[in-house]
DNA sequence: CGTTTCACCGTAAGCGGTTACATCACCGTA
DNA sequence: TACGGTGATGTAACCGCTTACGGTGAAACG
């Protein structure tokens, strides 16, 4: 590993001046800054990062905080690999990388999980992290909290927080939810029901305001009985509709606040004998892969997955150089229409 | 942010001594050496990452090379997310975070990118990381060997690399495709097609190898036109079945390389008229969320998923730590045997 | 011709830890 | 009493880079 003074002395000049060649380089002359520059790549030279981080302060790195709920065992984000690209990708446009915090249950006591944000918190100051990005895990939102008050730069994904240098990412979920439930009245339908999210999810309960103002503007009566409370997991999109087939007047589409709920709905249809679409009608919300595999495929509301990570990117950084809070970002939905509602 | 120096000044005991009572604690007076964690639990100290690995000339951090082929756009890893739930968790237990290294395409030259795998070298040198973890994103066996070569410790996923300090883990695919074959074939099953992967891919070879054993085994002879390339892709999938279906004597049975290959396998025997299984029994491999939900749901090879990041972290710590080489790791399968091999 | 300006560069003091080596008090032993 | 051994701690150099500050010489100015 060549180091600054190793070019320095064969350039014949100081290591300030190797330094200044990497970071203010107008400042030096054409042909020394030539000289330096040269050398440097035929040392192979790669500054310390180390080093650089301790003078200045700061990192290119930016942690992600991305905890498993204890509370939602098994739950899986429905598109981690997608966000992931785009916020790597982004991320590195601007020469930073992803570093991705460990979690509780550590011996050595370096942990951090989201029942405890001063961890995570501790760890950016540690590793002198540009800022933090929030992954939600389910109805995180109270410790989401806690990390955007505690001055850091940070950015959560469906999670609406607020502090100074915080802010958010999220998907036009009432939108995208209206134009769902809008497109079942638009078909005929009049008696539309809706699975949820888990309480206090924030995504879900958008989801229910926009289902609630598409009936509204249809001029359908909402019926509390049509809104079930699921929890994003397939087994309680079937058990919602068990539910609902068994109401007097059952209703003949549903809108489910995500594709793993929806593909339960579909399966309790199958079940209880129901042909899909013709005797019940079902939406869904994510557009993850299965969405297209499953008969039959189903009418769901797309959202910009990599566009999260993107977003979330281009927040942090201008938080990060800016220093100042970032309005949230709410990314556009779209609504794809497959078999599952009929036409 | 409380520092070393400032912990010593208030004990009244010099910056040497609080760095022992943290790195060697056996060697300082336990009265002095309560004194110090207690001032420093007090300010809340938090050690300097960047000094420390400055000064040690290591980090507590582990590279993750995750490159999305340019030659396979729109792959997506089968399960991503598990592995790096796996991989988190088992490296939190020795302290080590996982560091997401920035791709190619950046302007000011941080690049690195499977295409050249010194830029990810360099940055490993740059961070003082611990070592690398490979995933494979579809065929990179020549780039995954220069790291190999590099010198630096790192763990390949489903790639089989050596060098001094690195090694590999993956499935059993061989044993597994045997499973999987032997299963259609004890079925009565005598004609017996397979999917393979793209060419070159290692675990696709390997299941290939284990389908042929399987059929020897079985006394059924390997016919050429029964072996028909895909890429793990689903669209391969249907395409394979539509040629295999045009065959004089078309296989009553197909193992496909992957889930989504049997998925597009489903999808077209569906579109040619065929039931399944009973016109044709279609087995996969990975056990990925979409199987089970498909119809039929999917005979599937299940591999370790979790376990693949915790076998990874576990290799690259004991290389770290030890210095020395590693064995590989060949994770056992096992067969989910659900609807569409029939029974 | 003295003085100011400016581009360029070197000096040196950090940044916050780690650690080889020195120091010192205190003990047991010959 | 002199001496070696031992445990506990301090001293100071070092890791490699950044940057405030000062110095130099040449050009520009009055």
């Amino acid at each position: 590993m060549a180091t600054g003074r190793e070019i320095a002395q064969l350039c014949g000049v100081s290591v300030a001046t190797v330094s200044r060649v990497f970071n203010q380089p107008e400042t030096v002359n054409e042909e020394t800054r030539e000289r330096v520059l040269r050398v440097a790549k035929e040392l192979g030279y790669q500054p310390n990062e180390s080093a650089r981080a301790l003078s200045t302060k700061q990192s290119t790195m930016i942690g992600l905080v991305w905890d498993t709920d204890h509370r939602r065992p098994g739950w899986r984000h429905p598109y981690l690999q997608d966000l992931l690209i785009g916020l790597k990708s982004a991320l590195s446009a601007h020469g930073y990388h992803l570093l991705m915090l460990a979690t509780s249950g550590d011996a050595r006591e370096v942990g951090a999980s989201l029942a405890d944000p001063v961890g995570y918190v501790n760890m950016t100051r540690r590793h002198h992290l540009g800022g933090l990005v929030l992954i939600d895990s389910g109805s995180d939102a109270e410790a989401f909290e806690a990390f955007a008050q505690s001055g850091v730069p940070c950015v959560a994904l469906d999670v609406a927080v607020d502090g100074p240098k915080a802010t958010y990412v999220t998907s036009d979920n009432e939108g995208g939810a209206r134009q769902a439930t809008s497109h079942l009245a638009a078909l005929g339908h009049t008696r539309i029901a809706t699975i949820t999210g888990p309480p206090g999810n924030q995504p879900s309960e958008a989801r229910v305001s926009g289902y609630r103002k598409a009936l509204a503007e249809a001029g359908l009566p909402v019926r509390d009985e049509h809104i079930v409370a699921g929890d994003f997991y397939r087994t309680s999109g079937t058990l919602a509709v068990q539910r609902l087939l068994a109401l007097d007047e059952p209703p003949t589409a549903v809108f489910a606040a995500s594709d793993e709920m929806a593909v339960g709905a579909l399966l309790a249809a199958r079940a209880a004998g129901l042909r899909v679409p013709d005797d019940l009608a079902i939406v869904g919300f994510d557009d993850i892969e299965i969405a297209s595999v499953v008969d039959p495929a189903l009418t769901t509301v797309a959202q910009d997955k990599p566009g999260f990570g993107v977003a979330a990117a281009k927040a942090i950084m201008a938080m990060i150089t800016g220093g100042g809070r970032e309005d949230p970002v709410i990314l556009p939905t779209r609504l794809v229409v497959r078999d599952s509602c009929g036409s």
